[in-house]
DNA sequence: TTGTCTTTTGCATATTTATGCATTTTTTTT
DNA sequence: AAAAAAAATGCATAAATATGCAAAAGACAA
């Protein structure tokens, strides 16, 4: 399954470049050996929050959220990554392992993205339990995840 | 010429309404007396700088970049309305008059738009210089004031 | 493993949005 | 005021994007 390759590699390829429609994105892709169709891509823009905006010269381009945010936010979220040391599944919750600490820090983080995904999470000192919603799939709270925090789902342990 | 009426009912539309297709809007607008075609709506859509995104629940909505400007922001704006107290055009050239110390405030608020229309601004203590780039006509200029500060240019005086 | 259920994906197509061109209206110049 | 230039707009249509449906792939339980 290519999506959880294509996620990120689309977030990635938005940051640096401007693209200005499905098939300029779709092309990107293919020259990093992912490729699909402009179907798909459609479903994953809409995914990732992904918005097209005007771009002030007769042109449109294809925004992240994250570009509006202030630099001090980009700041915090790559924090946030770098203190998570794993996440784990338990009883259809999540577990997410920080270090010592930063356990609240990172929960309120995950709160504050306020993805309807997720009810709500209660953190410990290195340890945050994440409900998700009922009716939500296993697989969607990873997505879900996926997006707050680009790159976390690298850290899951399998069971 | 309807466009100075459209855009800013647009754009109150879209702050006041969740507004998710160009026809929605089409209709919307029709419905508070002001009627035109989807692809003028498409045209004042990108001059607005209007953005198409995903809602979160599988639909999109329209958002006035705005949207994501904080709530200070929006304080800000209201304020350097209140403060302008006419405009008058001399030489080609635009005169912004404000209540007496407020020139300089509007001024960076102008410049901090980032337009490409607009060259600089100059600011004494109650007008200010607006100097457009080359090329660039006074309906430009004129529409591009209006998008930065909506309700401007009722306060034109016409010479 | 086998069958069941969920997710992902492509295909074909519907829907939506953008645009070239011609026309009308507005603005600017002479 | 008349002529010339620029802007706005609609129409028809091109281009881009979204989506129903079916097939394939993966996850899960027994």
């Amino acid at each position: 399954m290519q999506k959880t390759k294509r996620l990120p590699l689309i977030e990635k390829i938005l940051t640096e470049t401007l693209i200005s429609s499905q098939d300029e994105l779709l092309r990107k892709l293919k020259s990093k050996g992912i490729s699909c169709t402009q179907a798909t891509l459609s479903r994953d823009l809409r995914q990732l929050g992904v918005s097209r905006v005007p771009d002030g010269s007769g042109g449109y381009r294809y925004s992240l959220a994250e570009k509006n945010a202030s630099p001090a936010e980009r700041e915090t979220k790559l924090h946030i990554i770098s203190v998570i040391s794993g996440i784990v599944e338990a009883k259809g919750l999540l577990l997410v392992k920080t270090i010592p600490g930063n356990a609240s820090a990172t929960a309120f983080y995950i709160d504050n993205a306020g993805r309807k995904e997720i009810a709500g999470t209660i953190a410990g000192d290195d340890t945050i339990l994440v409900i998700p919603h009922d009716g939500i799939s296993r697989m969607q709270v990873h997505t879900c995840l996926e997006i707050i925090l680009p790159g976390l789902h690298e850290k899951l342990k399998k069971s």
